[in-house]
DNA sequence: CCTTCAGTTCCAAATTTCGGAACATGGTGC
DNA sequence: GCACCATGTTCCGAAATTTGGAACTGAAGG
């Protein structure tokens, strides 16, 4: 194991319910003797990518990580077109949008659109989730083949609420139902009482792909006033589709021909 | 050198201003050989650090350094504190604040506080700017010992604008005023046509250091509206070291007994 | 004074990294 | 079609770094 992969395994520790951590911690997440993680973190702190306070000797990110972070945004073109459609639709829908990315078999937060509805934001940026337990995860998931999807999901199948597949072959058998109806949600899934719906988008020539979902309270809302968003984020979907060149925006003789 | 040290060397090289690089690109900034730069590129994209356009085939900041900068924000006590009662000031003058940190003799912007009035924000946050040029920046400068000051400024001098200190005996003359009235102010520096006026805060316990500044257009203000803004930021920091411990808020007799 | 906890330093062995050179790869002009 | 250039990648032995156990330090607590 290399160096820059034991400061990666110690970076990783870090998250939003950990955002710091002592000695201990990082030895005991780690599990690495204790002097090789006293070198590292020094290392780790000196060049920037830790801080630790002076106070209660506790490690965290440090300011490189801020400054790196803050230039991650350069990926816009995709995600600043939909991020432009998505508040759109939050406006006029009073609910709060999601922008996310696959990552392994979990997604990253990367943009959130709070909407005028009096549901608390609860998926700050760089939350992470497990994809197959969201409505734009599963959507995501349900655009890879079923030999990546089964490279991506631990072969120990986490625990998940109720609602969300069970096992390999129920996740399976609803990325098909997003596939065939093109429509991908959840309730009461990550969090008791919130529902979802969402939809993947690729980039037609990267293939980057991105997931984007809007959320709303379960109790609060209606049937009419969730079919109204289904037809929103439908719209959306196929405008967005059009706009980036999404190889699922194209009408199937097209797509056809494209893949001779 | 280590490989983290090399790994960071190339983080190093990106910014505001290069916000993504080629492979050729890093090879000219670091000077390392290509076989390294290859490796080393490869290493920092499998682990999330880098990601690659697969377009264009050049680096960026990956998602992992996303998420960490999400987390930097630990330092809150300090930061939230001062940004809270910026704010304040801000909405009242219309003005635009910044508070920013020292790293080296450079600054980081950490929080921006967009003033009402159309003086587009010009230093987002994580944006890099000699300290030695701005109204905070010389505001943190001048806390720390000459000593220190002359072991963060480049033996190169380095070549800053007709208004900066010119050489290190102006810096340190301009720190020395700064000392004495308390007041720390820069007009036509780091941007032609905006002034800002600053002042640095520090907590007491930890000794953390940050530095916030009011900047405004100089021909759109008059010297009664610069002197509100002196006026308001001199009520800020007096406010803000009671509330934080910084020893610059004590009464003098107070300091002297707490050095015994 | 002894013990524990938290972390650092030391050292020889083992692993990585280093950089030059040879080897792909993909365009471009002739 | 072919030489040519710009980009990168892979290979290899020498050289440097990392590793982890153990000894050490320093502070806190009983």
């Amino acid at each position: 194991m290399s160096a820059l992969t034991s400061a990666i395994d110690i970076l990783r520790c870090f998250s939003t319910s950990r955002p710091d951590l002592s000695f201990a911690d990082v030895q005991a997440l780690t599990g690495k003797p204790k002097s090789s993680t006293s070198r590292l973190l020094r290392s780790l702190r000196d060049c920037g990518l830790l801080e630790q306070d002076p106070n209660s000797r506790r490690y965290r990110p440090g300011l490189l990580t801020f400054e790196l972070g803050r230039l991650h945004r350069a990926h816009d073109d995709l995600i600043a077109t939909a991020e432009r459609e998505l508040r759109e639709v939050c406006t006029r829908t009073g609910h709060t949008g999601y922008i996310a990315v696959l990552d392994g078999y979990q997604q990253v937060v990367l943009r959130i659109v709070p909407g005028s509805n009096p549901l608390r934001v609860v998926n700050p940026p760089g939350q992470r989730t497990p994809a197959i337990i969201t409505s734009n995860g599963r959507a995501m998931l349900a655009r890879l083949s079923d030999a990546e999807i089964r490279a991506r999901v631990p072969l120990d199948y986490p625990k998940v609420p109720a609602n969300s597949p069970q096992n390999f072959e129920q996740l399976i058998a609803r990325l098909n139902e997003i596939r065939r109806t093109g429509v991908s949600d959840a309730a009461d899934e990550a969090i008791e009482g919130v529902g979802s719906q969402g939809f993947a988008l690729a980039n037609g020539e990267t293939g980057e792909l991105i997931g984007i979902a809007i959320s709303y309270s379960v109790q609060a809302t209606t049937e009419i006033e969730r079919a109204i968003v289904r037809r929103e984020l439908g719209a959306m979907a196929e405008k967005l589709r059009r706009m980036t060149g999404d190889p699922l925006g194209q009408p199937v003789e097209l797509r056809a021909g494209l893949a001779s």
